[in-house]
DNA sequence: CGATGACTTGACTGAGTTCAAAAGCTGTGG
DNA sequence: CCACAGCTTTTGAACTCAGTCAAGTCATCG
């Protein structure tokens, strides 16, 4: 193994794209990584003149979020540990990819990664992989945005939630345990993933809390107390008997 | 050039998959191809347990419909000519592709395919960017299903139709010419793309024949009179001064 | 040419938005 | 350590866009 010292601790290594392809692939991938820290709010890349850099996320949440020009936006998909942020080969995209939370990554310049996804075609499969699965959740969020109701939507937003910052927080864990968790976004933040405005969100916040589901502390913890119910809210609102 | 004799005559061999790849790949896709037609209606890979098989379009249009137990269901999105419909290494996927109209493809069984995508990074290379460009759209999508007004989503629509199906139609012309185009999609599956009833829909169509911006024939043809103005409701619905 | 299903139109309803104001965190300075 | 400022969040009340239900019209096909 001659990969770079850091990715041997690293804690993200079985899940994220490194973990997919040859040694070879690895230490070329290694030779050119930087780790860096990003504050929250700080915009990875913009759209739509975006100097492209591709990153691993080690820690923290990133929103891809697509702006209009009237003002208008919404939050097209969310990032966690181990996942990609970037477009190759393209930077037309109207998306742009903003930190929700501190985070770490593992950053890698535009040029020397299309260059190293030229070179070994293990790499391009792996991310290929991974894009076909952004590909499939982005498909199934437009379900959530078109079909479900309000209270759906806030029930689905928070089992994905619980899930993924459950595997963030205890990665071998079962996602159904009651710890308290963060929530990486603000209400505003969580209406623009949702489509809807924040006092929507917010007032379903508080039916579920009213119904026991689950319970808050401060503005950005959480924890769900029923696992079965929240499912079962974010798949039907008929099941008011 | 040992192609596939067909290949040579083929209406979408600029554009399609295949025209992006070396000779050596081209001939072995040649080799496994089955040059087939499907009618309307018809299921070509269902959900969730789908025989997979994958295809290039060549007429018509493909419909990836997202279906729930509870009966609600969702266009997740179209595929036109010179498109790749199926889901490569994974048959789990909550869509089933439909044929819009009727189609002609080339068909290709699921094992041989994923074999060749093996054994040529080229063709895993082409059939990546036309992925991460069905991700582009996916997410532009999201944008209208949940930031855009009734009247928005319909312009859009028809913005969007009018371009794939003038291309089909006339490959070399430019989008906004006035020609008769048909909608491969009845009222109820423009809805179901849009996230809106199918009478939401059919007022939207009036309004904008009554603006002199569209034109009807019949229930599946159209004409768009106005580009511009069309282009104008599909971005912002407060344009009314 | 008449039946059947697709589309259009109308009247009413309701989930979610909008606007407004109160309450609750969080961090800073006395 | 407390008080105050500047926020985010919650709650309330009125409104609106699109949904729902129902009836009528129009293509299309046998």
């Amino acid at each position: 193994m001659n990969q770079h010292i850091k990715c041997l601790s690293c804690a993200v290594r079985t899940q994220a794209l490194c973990s997919a392809i040859g040694d070879e692939a690895a230490s070329d991938l290694a030779r050119i990584v930087h780790r860096i820290r990003v504050p929250e709010g700080r915009v990875i890349s913009a759209a739509p003149q975006n100097a492209t850099s591709y990153s691993i996320i080690i820690s923290g949440v990133v929103k891809l979020v697509n702006t209009r020009s009237d003002g208008r936006h919404q939050i097209a998909g969310l990032q966690f540990p181990a996942d990609f942020v970037g477009r190759p080969f393209s930077n037309t995209s109207n998306l742009s990819a903003e930190a929700a939370t501190d985070l770490e990554l593992c950053s890698f310049s535009g040029r020397a990664f299309e260059d190293l996804l030229g070179q070994h075609p293990d790499l391009e499969h792996a991310l290929f992989q991974r894009v076909l699965r952004d590909l499939d959740s982005a498909r199934e969020w437009m379900f959530l945005l078109g079909c479900k109701s309000a209270e759906e939507k806030v029930a689905s937003f928070l089992c994905m939630i619980a899930e993924k910052m459950g595997q963030a927080a205890h990665p071998r864990l079962p996602t159904n345990d009651c710890t308290m968790l963060i929530l990486p976004l603000s209400r505003t933040e969580i209406a623009e993933c949702l489509s809807l405005r924040l006092e929507t969100v917010s007032r379903q916040f508080t039916i579920l809390k009213a119904r026991g589901i689950i319970e808050t502390r401060g503005r950005r913890q959480f924890r769900v107390r029923d696992m079965g119910a929240l499912k079962a809210y974010s798949e039907a609102q008929a099941l008011s008997a």
